[in-house]
RNA sequence: GGGCGCUUAGCUCAGUUGGCUAGAGCAUCUGGUUUACACCCAGAGGGUCGGGGGUUCGAAUCCCUCAGCGCCCACCA
């Protein structure tokens, strides 16, 4: 059967096999509390059920499936949980792009809220398809029998739930505040969901009364008559309370000056007018001094048409120059700057320019103190605070901490409510007067501009079906996206329903994901879960969502610059790269040589680089197999099977392996571990103890023992490629269940250890006495070490085994093949065959002893110092006395050893 | 304006508490390979660890300072 293996091992060909081989024997699936096991829970961040995964999924899930693989061969329960994400905003506005594309003007009056959800949904259930695919093609070992998605029924549930038990503790409230509005998408959205774009625009400056007033939005000013100066600018002291008449857009109008601190003296003139409806600054100084808060734009981004008749109706865009023409007719345009650069705030997902208004929208209250938290009543915003720096959670890298914390101290209260129908639609009815609810129900495409508009602000009532009473209609709104997400780690265990999942893989273990959504979505996981799981009782440890979280980078392409579909040439699709190169080899390339919270540049020559590792793995079981007799293929090795001094360095050096590794992956060094691991297959297995192994000395079941242990230790990272070779293992059962290397201080060989550096030394010898009998540049050395009672073999050259000699009686002779190292043999019958490159330059050596030497008499002379200091001696606790005085010592002992080594060289 | 990160070989990056001669991969060059692998093996060259200063017996690592690049937050009349 080990004919089958192949010279070169070809991923695509294996992994789809594997994979489905894998998910039907039931490995992925958790056991749950009967398993007597330890439980370790990761939630797979959903990824969006719009479109196809990217290279940032593709890290989350190479560095999740390594924890989970390694924890389940821990022997422990290991869950995790699959699923996608809704991903409202994102998801309505690609539908509905696609069907203005397909003719459909204005899918929402159009279609109608049913029909539209029904599009929506269509093309979610195939984009969650594509999704489970793409996901199942990085390897992910993943239960699929708990697989979840935002929008079913029961999470629907868990989210009324939560809003239902936030709702009567008065934490979401319905309040007008300033919000930001996407006149393109109609809806509002988070400051969490803008993004800032660098704009350069006209800045106007217009006669106002007695002042000048600088402005970049004169369409917004028709109703604006109050002049805000700070208190202590000279030049307008005197005005402040007095009242103006003075031309304005639409004729004369009375204007009043009113001080506020918060006006920059040094920006535009100093003095400003508000408008409050459009500016969040604006409204937060009209709140502070009880101003009117008129509406100028409407939502659709049109000057309203109660505002101005001249402008009524007409899109900003258009209003602006003209609004501008007329000031200038009447003389009261100053000047303009035309070089002014600002930001424009835009949608994060619609792209669509925010415009602020007023209106009522839902809000979750983080500053009221509901929350029994350690014995206190705290706020969201205190527990949130709190879970972080008491380390419950820990966040990885360290420095998002502080960002966090700062992110906090910012909070303001949460905007939940979106005027789109893709998501959960709140559960709160608004009771209306017959005109109200006529035209409430008239509108087709209502959102809660409606509500706005008809001023429907009567009574609400919570719950999911009509109250009885009176007419009702219920808020057409649905929740922000993250609302939803932010329950993940509970509501997928069956939350709200006391489940024994919930209460046996919750809190899970990790959240790993990119750092970009810690603020979007980590922050609102620790805001759900602590809030919800502690108004139900249970104890603060159990509450929070997760206990650590590991932030990874994103993927940049290789000029640095975010990867996006717009740049095909420098974009990697993750499933081009399995498709070329297997999803081990991608894996491995997103993983070695990425750190936590740092970005990474990925280019596909890394890939192919790490595809040459695969095909290494491939080779040398290969070679194993080949070289072990299909029916010792079974064995396990026993102490008495390790016999020579490549044996016992080899399983020396493999645990010292197993030892860092597992310190490694228990610290999140992901990297580090594979790249340990990828250095001793390489390096250490095939380079060195393979090609020992060729001829007399091989050693079959040590030659099984390395590959399968290596096989274990590197199958988290690279599961396809060593599952598909345990195969060719003769073994029982697959390598996914096995049980991870446990440490074996039986196979560790101080001694082997100690006589490989006495070999190093030796072999520095050799190379000393090369350079001194001026042996050919460095590069051949004919030359093999024996012991001393192998004697018959032939000497080269005197002097040079004297020289070799002096060290461990070990003597030079002639090798007949391999003609670029050294072949030592020890005690007449372990041999092993060193490369030249551990040889040491004998030039450099000594330098590097003299300056070490120089070192070390200067620190021990400071050393002694110190000690003989009596006010060190009188004062310094014993203990450390104790230890500088051995420390002392040692260092005169090194110091010795040292000198030996010198004349070593020297002579 | 506030905060954070990065700067290490030609390129992409590791470097854990300060401590072996500062590492890896790719690229370059030299040599090798009739039996695991050219997706290979052996070797070489290539570094003032961004500049300057300090602490220390010892600094890529800690402190100060300057410079360049990038990110986040706030503001933008």
């Amino acid at each position: 059967m080990d004919f089958e293996m192949e010279s070169a091992y070809t991923a695509k060909k294996y992994e789809d096999e594997i994979y489905s081989k894998w998910e039907k024997s039931g490995a992925f699936q958790a056991q749950g509390k009967k398993s007597g096991k330890k439980p370790f829970t990761i939630s797979m961040p959903p990824p969006n059920a719009t479109g196809v995964l990217h290279l940032g999924h593709a890290v989350m899930l190479a560095l999740e499936d390594i924890m989970i693989r390694h924890h389940r061969m821990m022997g422990e329960d290991a869950l995790w949980i699959p699923g996608t994400d809704h991903a409202a905003i994102a998801t309505q506005s690609v539908v509905e792009k696609e069907l203005e594309a397909s003719g459909i003007k204005n899918p929402r009056a159009q279609l109608g809220r049913e029909k539209l959800l029904e599009e929506i949904h269509e093309f979610t259930e195939k984009s969650k398809n594509t999704i489970r695919n793409q996901v199942r093609k990085m390897g992910a070992s993943c239960d699929w029998s708990k697989e979840r998605y935002t929008m079913e029924k029961d999470l629907n549930h868990a989210v009324n739930t939560f809003f239902q038990y936030m709702y009567e503790d008065g934490l979401i409230y319905r309040g007008g505040r300033i919000i930001n509005w996407d006149p393109k998408m109609q809806t509002t959205v988070s400051d969490d969901e803008i993004e800032y774009v660098e704009e350069k625009t006209k800045f106007y400056y217009f006669q106002y009364g007695p002042v000048v007033i600088g402005t970049a939005r004169p369409e917004t000013k028709f109703l604006d008559k109050v002049i805000v100066v700070h208190p202590e600018d000279e030049r307008y002291k005197d005005l402040i309370g007095k009242e103006f008449e003075l031309e304005w857009i639409d004729g004369p109008i009375t204007a009043t000056v009113i001080a506020d601190e918060n006006i920059d003296m040094s920006m535009g003139t100093g003095a400003m007018t508000i408008t409050p409806a459009h500016s969040f600054v604006d409204f937060e100084m009209a709140q502070k001094h009880k101003l009117e808060t008129p509406q100028i734009i409407d939502f659709d981004g049109n000057i309203k048409s109660e505002v101005s008749e001249e402008f009524a109706g007409m899109p900003i865009s258009d209003a602006r120059e003209k609004i501008v023409e007329k000031l200038r007719s009447k003389g009261l345009l100053v000047k303009v700057d035309e070089e002014y650069v600002h930001n424009i705030a835009v949608s994060y997902r619609g792209k669509g320019t925010i415009e602020p208004q007023i209106m009522k929208q839902w809000f979750i209250d983080v500053n009221k103190k509901t929350i029994e938290w350690k014995g206190d009543k705290c706020s969201i915003k205190e527990v949130l605070q709190d879970v972080v720096r008491s380390n419950m959670i820990q966040i990885l890298p360290n420095r998002f901490e502080k960002i966090y914390f700062s992110w906090i101290d910012n909070l303001k209260d949460w905007c939940i409510s979106r005027q789109i129908w893709w998501g959960h639609q709140i559960p709160m009815w608004h009771k209306c007067t017959p005109e109200q609810y006529e035209a409430f129900n008239e509108k087709k495409d209502a959102s809660s501009l409606m509500l706005n508009i008809l001023e429907i602000e009567n009574e609400v009532s919570f719950g999911t079906e009509k109250p009885k009473d009176g007419l009702w209609v219920r808020d057409p709104d649905t929740l922000d996206t993250w609302f939803s997400a932010a329950l993940w780690t509970f509501s997928t265990l069956g939350w709200p329903e006391k489940t024994d999942d919930l209460d046996f893989f919750h809190p899970t273990d990790v959240l790993e994901t990119g750092y970009d959504i810690i603020f979007f979505w980590v922050a609102r996981m620790i805001l759900a879960s602590t809030y919800a799981l502690r108004r139900e009782g249970l104890p603060e440890e159990k509450c929070i969502p997760f206990k650590t979280v590991y932030l990874h980078g994103l993927i940049r392409d290789i000029n640095g610059k975010k990867m996006s579909k717009s740049n095909p040439e420098t974009c990697i699709d993750p499933l081009d790269m399995i498709d070329l190169y297997g999803a081990d080899a991608l894996r491995l390339s997103l993983v070695i040589g990425s750190t936590p919270g740092n970005d990474m540049r990925l280019y596909e020559e890394k890939i192919a680089g790490y595809r040459n590792f695969i095909n290494k793995i491939w080779n040398s079981a290969r070679f194993t197999i080949m070289n072990v007799e299909p029916k010792n293929l079974k064995l396990t090795l026993q102490n008495e099977d390790i016999k020579s001094f490549a044996d016992k360095w080899i399983l020396t050096e493999l645990q010292t392996l197993i030892n860092q590794v597992n310190e490694d992956l228990d610290k999140y060094r992901f990297s580090d571990a594979g790249t340990k691991i990828y250095d001793f297959i390489w390096s250490k297995y095939c380079d060195w103890y393979l090609e020992n192994s060729k001829g007399e000395l091989k050693n079959e079941v040590v030659l099984l023992h390395v590959l399968k242990t290596c096989l274990k230790l590197i199958h988290p990272f690279v599961p396809y490629v060593t599952e598909k070779i345990w195969e060719f293992l003769d073994t029982e059962g697959m390598l996914i269940s096995e049980k991870w290397p446990e440490l074996n201080n039986s196979h560790i060989f101080k001694s082997e250890s100690q006589k490989m550096e006495e070999v190093q030394d030796a072999i520095t010898a050799i190379r000393v006495a090369r350079a001194e009998l001026n042996v050919d540049g460095g590069k051949k050395i004919n030359a093999e070490i024996y012991t001393e009672n192998d004697q018959s073999a032939f000497v080269e050259n005197k002097e040079f085994i004297e020289r070799a000699a002096r060290l461990e009686k070990l003597i030079l002779l002639k090798t007949p093949k391999q003609e670029d190292g050294v072949k030592i043999v020890i005690s007449g019958k372990n041999e092993i065959y060193l490369p030249l490159k551990d040889m040491i330059d004998p030039e450099k050596e000594l330098k590097r002893l003299n300056k070490e030497i120089e070192q070390k008499e200067q620190f021990i002379k400071s050393l002694k110092a110190k000690l003989s200091n009596t006010g060190f001696t009188k004062n310094a606790p014993v203990d450390i006395i104790e230890k500088e005085t051995t420390r002392l010592r040692e260092e005169e002992d090194n110091l010795v050893k040292l000198t030996q080594q010198k004349s070593q060289i020297v002579l």
